[in-house]
DNA sequence: AACATACCGACC
DNA sequence: GTCGGTATGT
């Protein structure tokens, strides 16, 4: 497969990392596809690969597709480029032909990508101040490069992270899919890019319009919205009422009235815009929160739920709560966001988002490359929690890949690189080079997880 | 103003 | 029973 039709954007791998970025939870409507992917969009399933592949990059084995109101993307990434094509309806795409038009819609796409991915921020620097000021953060900076804050639409975004509450990434991902194909057409279709045959279809994200009729609520509880089914019918609701009449812009703008009001919030103050945001039903401080730091421009806000509670108590030594059970209390919510505030400083809600992601199963084995020995402490604790809990398993140690004949045993130690069981089954049967590999790469991995339990019971015990 | 409980669905 | 929370009740 090669790259015919793509343009490149020459960017290293550390500024951005597609895999880390596209699949930590910012956004929920990407696709990921592979060759051994066989279902429709996937970034919950347990076959995809989340890094392209650096043996071949000039041939990544990963393309991330997005449907925008008016073009799909396609983008794919080797260490040092980002690859990026845009398809329109109506263009077929046995079009060798090259058109003015199609230099204009490149140029178009190339500035939404540079807006998107907000690719004028020095992400190597900022990294480079956070590790300075910090600790902890210094510790996990290597292994979770490239990992930034996306420039999204807040309509999206806001209906987005309604759905996330207590919710996980993977019905998060399924639930918006099904938002976008009951509540707005087919834009258009594309054949998979290393499946012949296999042909998807691409819906844009619906406008609030399309979500305030008050018959969507039953219907999006259909859907497998549960009780979020309601809260986002009334914000759409309450946005095309309140919202909806703004004086028209421009004709031609695809945005409906009240997404536009909804992007002139990044205009005010932080304090200003979440007041706007707690208005509506299903949004509460968290929620809110999220959302001015991914579509806001609102860099400083750290969203706190509990997973980034965990991580307050367990790398920065704040106080947990004597019954194991706090609840998020406001107080809380506000000693836990100043903490992070002062630690990391104006852009704290972007270096919140590298540990984030950092702490996920998913991610547990991510840019540990073959043969490299991280240092004990940058390994993720084994929170039982998170490697309980987290459903998204999408993602497999990196620089391996999985191939459509991996065995039972190769597949189960994929799902899950920590399960020491499934390890030592595959102990007894180094078949393939590719296995043996893996389960060394994990066992170091496993072994420095002890390491780290080992010395923190020591800790206890001499305290 | 600070807590408790229900809500929905998927998983352990 | 658990959970990337919020709304509603006391």
């Amino acid at each position: 497969m090669s790259l015919a039709g793509f343009k490149s954007i020459p960017l290293p791998l550390a500024q951005c990392s597609l895999p880390a970025v596209l699949k930590c939870g910012q956004s929920f409507r990407w696709s990921v596809l592979t060759p051994s992917d066989t279902s429709e969009s996937a970034s919950a399933s347990t076959s995809d690969i989340a890094k392209p592949d650096i043996k071949e990059p000039e041939a990544p084995r990963v393309e991330y597709r997005l449907c925008l109101k008016d073009r799909v993307v396609c983008l794919r990434q080797s260490p040092t480029a980002i690859y990026y094509r845009s398809v329109f309806p109506g263009t077929p795409s046995s079009n060798l032909i090259a058109s003015e038009s199609d230099a204009t819609r490149d140029a178009e796409t190339l500035a939404w990508l540079r807006d998107y991915f907000q690719l004028d921020i020095d992400l190597v620097a900022l990294y480079k101040q956070w590790a300075e000021k910090d600790k902890v953060f210094s510790k996990f900076q290597e292994r979770f490069e490239g990992i930034r804050i996306l420039r999204q639409d807040p309509w999206e975004n806001l209906v987005s992270f309604i759905c996330s509450s207590n919710n996980n990434i993977s019905r998060i991902t399924k639930m918006v899919q099904n938002l976008c194909t009951y509540y707005s057409p087919s834009l258009l279709t594309l054949e998979h890019p290393f499946i012949a045959d296999e042909v998807l279809a691409y819906h844009p994200f619906p406008p609030p319009s399309a979500l305030a009729g008050s018959n969507a609520g039953q219907h999006l509880r259909t859907l497998g919205f549960g009780y979020r089914a309601d809260f986002i019918q009334r914000t759409a609701k309450m946005l095309v009422d309140d919202h909806g009449l703004t004086t028209p812009q421009a004709p031609a703008n695809p945005m409906e009235a009240s997404e536009i009001w909804l992007l002139e919030l990044r205009k005010s103050s932080t304090d200003d815009a979440r007041a706007e945001l707690l208005k509506f039903v299903g949004v509460g401080r968290k929620v809110a929160d999220c959302v001015l730091l991914m579509s806001m421009d609102k860099k400083e806000v750290v969203p706190v739920d509990t997973h980034v509670y965990q991580i307050a108590v367990k790398q920065y030594g704040m106080k947990g709560s004597a019954s194991g059970k706090p609840s998020m209390t406001p107080k809380l919510y506000e000693d836990i966001n100043a903490k992070f505030k002062g630690i990391w400083g104006d852009y704290a809600g972007w270096a919140h988002t590298v540990l984030f992601t950092a702490d996920l199963k998913s991610f547990a084995t991510y840019g540990l490359p073959a043969g490299a020995s991280p240092s004990p402490s940058s390994s993720p604790s084994p929170r039982k929690r998170t490697v309980k809990s987290d459903k998204m398993a999408a993602s497999a140690p990196a620089l391996l890949q999985r191939t459509s004949s991996d065995s039972p045993l190769k597949r189960k130690v994929f799902e899950d690189p920590l399960d020491e069981n499934s390890l030592t089954e595959a102990k007894a049967e180094l078949s393939t080079p590719e296995l043996s590999k893996l389960v060394k790469d994990t066992e170091e991995h496993l072994s420095i997880v002890e390491r780290v339990k080992r010395r923190k019971r020591n800790d206890k015990s001499a305290s």
